[in-house]
RNA sequence: GGCCCGUUGGUCAAGCGGUUAAGACACCACCCUUUCACGGUGGUAACAUGGGUUCGAGUCCCGUACGGGUCACCA
């Protein structure tokens, strides 16, 4: 059989070079010994889930400490799976929370382009060339076909899939393929595979360790009727032409990895190294499962900026998760910049973590009470003018207003700050009460009515703007005296039916009826940012409604 | 179902043949505190299971159970 001509008539494209063109076009790369070229690749669907900056700070880590490259392939292979837009959303979703590309889709690069469905003549020049080679041929079989004969693989028991004596097309004559040419038949090459399933080799995962693998004996498609490749050819092409020398992907892949071993070695390629790390899941009642797309809004990055979480705090959780030792660096480094964690691959885990999100908004608190109230209120605006409802866009309309309610809340200026932020939406939530158009009390009280009320009305008579912290004390102990709670907390404690209740609980009074909650910060504070008349007005309010 | 991977407290996890089996989050108690928090101290709580190998096993081997992944002209 003429493969010569067989390659040319299969795949005419007439932009297809010569093999060591592409090896010119694309060198080695220049770098230090050490450094790793590494990247994300992920297809155009325009959903960013949480894995993929999981993935993405994982390989951004690992090429930038060790001063190598981090670029950003679009696999858009699939043509039903793309949605106008979607590099845009990843380059701003990621950019989000500080993972930035060297080279890649809509950057300048080297390696380029970036796009799979610019690079058609790579892949069909190596397509044409295992044609000649004999190790790959068309495949004629269509949807009927191959489901016919899965059938009957299933049916003995049989390995599925197009390998061996079930390749009908592998054996086709010359008459034969230029017939089915001639009759307008559709076909996809297939790789002609010379593995073995019963042998097996170990393989060295960089995240996994050592992991038997099988050879792979699939014939599978490498390029599809549109001559567009499949996912495995692109891997193969790319990563070798744009030089990744650590491919670190999800470990939905280590099963395609036999194939992906053979493709290299018969395209004669070196072999990058592989990292395959699990994915984020999360508790569903009693089970665990991954973090669902169609079921989990915390599953989308969106969900991290509609809610208002700070960059830094997703991105120490992220690092928590991905690198065990992480935590421990950063309490032993307070004040380091997370960039300066000495990453390392083989500190991930080999298991699937669950998502935490009480975790998350642990180090979130932690994160905001670093802010000045200054960069809170930055914050806190910049999430209110995209995100906020009108009136929350009005909290932050009045800046002096707002520093010093952030100031109170986030504990600014004081021995130990508060930690009662955790991300834009809750604060903005937390702060409601200071203002009034957005008050809508619903008074939970611990006492009963006429006991409140009266407590109420007797504080509100002494109440006076000008006192003092000290002062103003004084007269919320004798409220509580005068109605049979006791000041003294350590007596409360000791015996608390002695008394009718404490000071504590007075003071959860006033506070439930000037803010509506009962967790607040320092009560003399919040009436003093809320003035006189307005201080007044609620607690007569609160008695009106009693 | 076949193949591959995994399994240490509720969660994230250290551990690399000999440890009183770290630490963090959550929870509880106490302390600090004239209120709410912050903070501090302490506590509850774990090696999935059955066999081996070994003087000795969370650590090595085999089986079982459970969980995950995958079996496309999707990535």
């Amino acid at each position: 059989m003429d493969l010569n001509k067989l390659a040319e008539v299969l795949i005419p494209d007439e932009n297809v070079k010569p093999l060591s063109y592409y090896e010119e076009r694309y060198p080695e790369r220049t770098l230090e010994k050490g450094a790793e070229v590494t990247r994300l690749a992920p297809s155009p669907t325009g959903f960013m889930h949480i894995g993929n900056l999981y993935v993405a700070l994982a390989n951004e880590r690992i090429a930038h400490q060790s001063g190598g490259a981090f670029y950003l392939r679009i696999e858009d292979t699939d043509e039903k799976r793309k949605v106008e837009g979607a590099v845009e959303v990843i380059h701003s979703s990621l950019k989000y929370f500080g993972v930035e590309f060297d080279e890649g889709a809509d950057l300048c690069g080297e390696y380029g382009p970036y796009y799979q469905r610019q690079r058609a003549e790579v892949y069909h020049a190596y397509a044409k060339e295992l044609i000649r080679k004999g190790l790959a041929y068309p495949c004629f079989c269509g949807e009927e076909d191959l489901e016919k004969i899965r059938q009957h693989q299933t049916e003995n028991k049989l390995l599925p899939g197009y390998y061996g004596e079930f390749a009908r097309c592998r054996n086709l004559s010359e008459e034969e393929i230029y017939e089915n040419l001639k009759a307008g038949k559709p076909y996809v090459i297939r790789l002609r595979s010379q593995g073995d399933v019963e042998k097996k080799h170990t393989f060295r995962d960089a995240i996994k360790g050592e992991i038997t693998v099988t050879e792979n004996n699939q014939d599978v498609v490498i390029l599809k009727s549109d001559g567009i490749p499949t996912y495995h050819f692109a891997h193969a092409i790319d990563d070798h032409f744009m030089r990744t020398t650590l491919v670190i992907r999800g470990e939905e892949w280590l099963s395609s990895l036999p194939i992906h071993i053979e493709l290299f070695g018969v395209l004669g390629f070196k072999l990058p190294r592989y990292g395959h790390n699990c994915s984020i899941q999360k508790m569903d009642g009693e089970v665990r499962r991954k973090l669902s797309k169609r079921k989990d809004p915390e599953a989308s990055l969106t969900f991290y900026r509609e809610q208002g979480y700070h960059k830094k705090a997703v991105k120490t959780y992220m690092l928590t998760l991905l690198n065990s030792n992480f935590e421990e660096w950063q309490m032993k480094n307070p004040t380091a910049a997370i960039e300066d964690f000495k990453y390392s691959i083989g500190k991930m885990g080999k298991s699937g973590a669950l998502f935490d999100i009480v975790k998350l908004n642990d180090i979130s608190k932690s994160v905001f009470a670093t802010l000045s109230e200054r960069e809170a209120y930055e914050f806190l605006k910049a999430w209110a003018e995209e995100y906020g409802n009108e009136t929350q866009k009005g909290y932050y309309k009045d800046e002096e207003y707002a520093c010093k309610v952030l100031a109170l809340c986030m504990g600014v200026g004081g021995k130990k700050r508060r930690k009662d932020f955790y991300c834009a939406a809750q604060a903005t939530e937390f702060i409601s009460y200071f203002f009034d158009e957005s008050f809508a009390p619903t008074y939970e009280y611990r006492f009963d009515r006429a006991t409140v009320k009266s407590i109420l009305q007797a504080f509100k008579q002494q109440y006076s703007y000008a006192d003092d912290m000290q002062t103003w004390f004084e007269k919320v102990k004798a409220v509580a005296t005068a109605h049979g709670f006791t000041t003294d907390m350590k007596a409360y404690k000791a015996d608390p039916t002695a008394y009718a209740g404490s000071v504590a609980d007075v003071a959860e009074i006033l506070r439930i009826a000037t803010t509506g909650l009962a967790n607040t910060p320092d009560l003399w504070t919040i009436m003093q940012i809320l003035g006189e008349e307005r201080t007044l007005a609620r607690l007569e309010k609160a008695i009106d409604s009693l």
